[in-house]
DNA sequence: TAAGCGTGGCC
DNA sequence: TGGCCAAGCTT
């Protein structure tokens, strides 16, 4: 620990002195310990001008962010990978061009429009976010952490990551990326999430006064490229030679992390009614909890104990029900879940139920349907009886 | 504090 | 193929 707090007060020293001196420790200085350069985010940023991701949502260098675009990614971004995000951000800004757009959408289309994206609760802050900042600010986004912070769906580490990367604030921005790197760089034994507390002060140590926003987008650049979870690039890398994983030669086993504990399989059965006309029976979940405010077929409950039998009496209406074979299965953060599907046709002059409703196939993209939906609906067509 | 909350890609 | 993982927040 001693060892860290020298390694870190060195760097600070590096930054303040504002020195470009490329020290490369002798055989001497890495046993020495406290004469070997700490990581400095000098190093860091000076990789990060070279080569940084060119990303939807990211400012080019030396053009101003737009706080909109840089907070809509942050929620969208929120356990979730570029890749998936990419799509749906550049639906969003075709649908919702700014705050007010997306402040007077109806919550339905906004749901509609984030589906498949998963954890809902997401849109449905994003909405009030949106409401509050035209309502209370004017349109105009807070600058501070804490004031961002008090606004729905932003906390910790986005309120520190808006106000850096769209404001260029001093904040310390802490994210998986981050703690990956950091817990590399100071070899940290402690498993997660315990290790938070010093992972944010190493961090806040690290985080210059001039550029705090690039150092921000930086750190989480290194996380997804470089200092990758399996079998980082340590050759490549900025803090290559200040770096206690690298220089151990087992990077790859930090962050330590406590194991979580596997949720319990649920089964249930869903019922998907197809009118002769070619619509499905649907309906809408309660806003609150698992799928929040979501589209679905009716089903019965989720449960470890569910047994698929006499199920047919939970059916929405009476019909021909015919159980198809096999199962849907889906994994969701905390459960796995396996759904029998049950298949039957009804005629045209059949009306919906009370709280269903039915919807033409070809509608069908246009409902907030979560991915577990879809699959369930698509069996149901793929296999559906004559 | 710990649990609840989605999804798709990767190896 | 299945476990792991991704720019976390809310209660």
């Amino acid at each position: 620990m001693r060892r860290d707090e020298g390694t870190l007060h060195s760097a600070i020293g590096t930054l303040s002195t504002n020195r470009m001196v490329k020290r490369r420790p002798s055989p001497v200085d890495s046993k020495a310990g406290p004469l070997t350069d700490g990581p400095t985010a000098r190093a860091l940023l000076a990789w990060y001008d070279r080569h940084r991701r060119t990303l939807p949502w990211r400012a080019k260098p030396g053009d101003i962010p737009d706080p909109y675009r840089v907070w809509l990614s942050e929620i969208m971004l929120q356990q979730t990978t570029v890749t998936a995000v990419k799509p749906y951000f550049e639906k969003f800004l075709t649908l919702f061009p700014d705050v007010f757009a997306l402040a007077a959408a109806p919550t339905e289309a906004v749901m509609s429009a984030w589906a498949g994206l998963g954890y809902y609760s997401r849109a449905r802050n994003l909405h009030a976010c949106a409401k509050a900042i035209v309502e209370v600010h004017g349109g105009i986004f807070p600058e501070t952490p804490d004031a961002l912070r008090a606004l729905p769906g932003i906390g910790e580490y986005t309120s520190a990551a808006i106000a850096s990367i769209a404001f260029n604030r001093v904040a310390t921005v802490v994210d998986g990326n981050v703690e990956r790197v950091i817990s590399r760089l100071y070899a940290i034994e402690e498993p997660l999430p315990g290790s938070k507390p010093q992972i944010k002060a190493l961090t806040t140590a690290l985080v210059p006064e001039d550029r705090p926003g690039d150092f921000a987008q930086a750190m989480m650049d290194l996380g997804a490229t470089l200092c990758s979870p399996k079998s980082p690039s340590c050759i490549l890398c900025p803090f290559s030679g200040s770096c206690a994983a690298q220089k151990r030669g087992d990077a790859e086993i930090f962050p330590r992390k406590t194991p979580k504990k596997e949720g319990q399989l649920r089964r249930g059965a869903a019922f998907v009614l197809l009118r002769e006309d070619g619509a499905i029976l649907v309906r809408t979940r309660p806003d609150k909890g698992l799928l929040g405010g979501m589209t679905e077929v009716p089903g019965t409950e989720w449960s470890a104990s569910f047994k698929a039998k006499d199920v047919t009496t939970l059916a929405p209406i009476e019909a021909e029900w015919t159980k198809l074979r096999g199962h849907v299965r889906h994994v969701f953060t905390h459960f796995p879940l396996e759904l029998t599907i049950y298949a039957a046709r009804c005629s045209k002059r059949k009306s919906a139920p009370q709280g269903a409703r039915f919807v033409s196939l070809d509608a069908l993209d246009q409902e907030a349907l979560p991915s577990v939906m879809k699959k369930a609906i698509t069996f149901a067509l793929e296999n559906f009886p004559q």
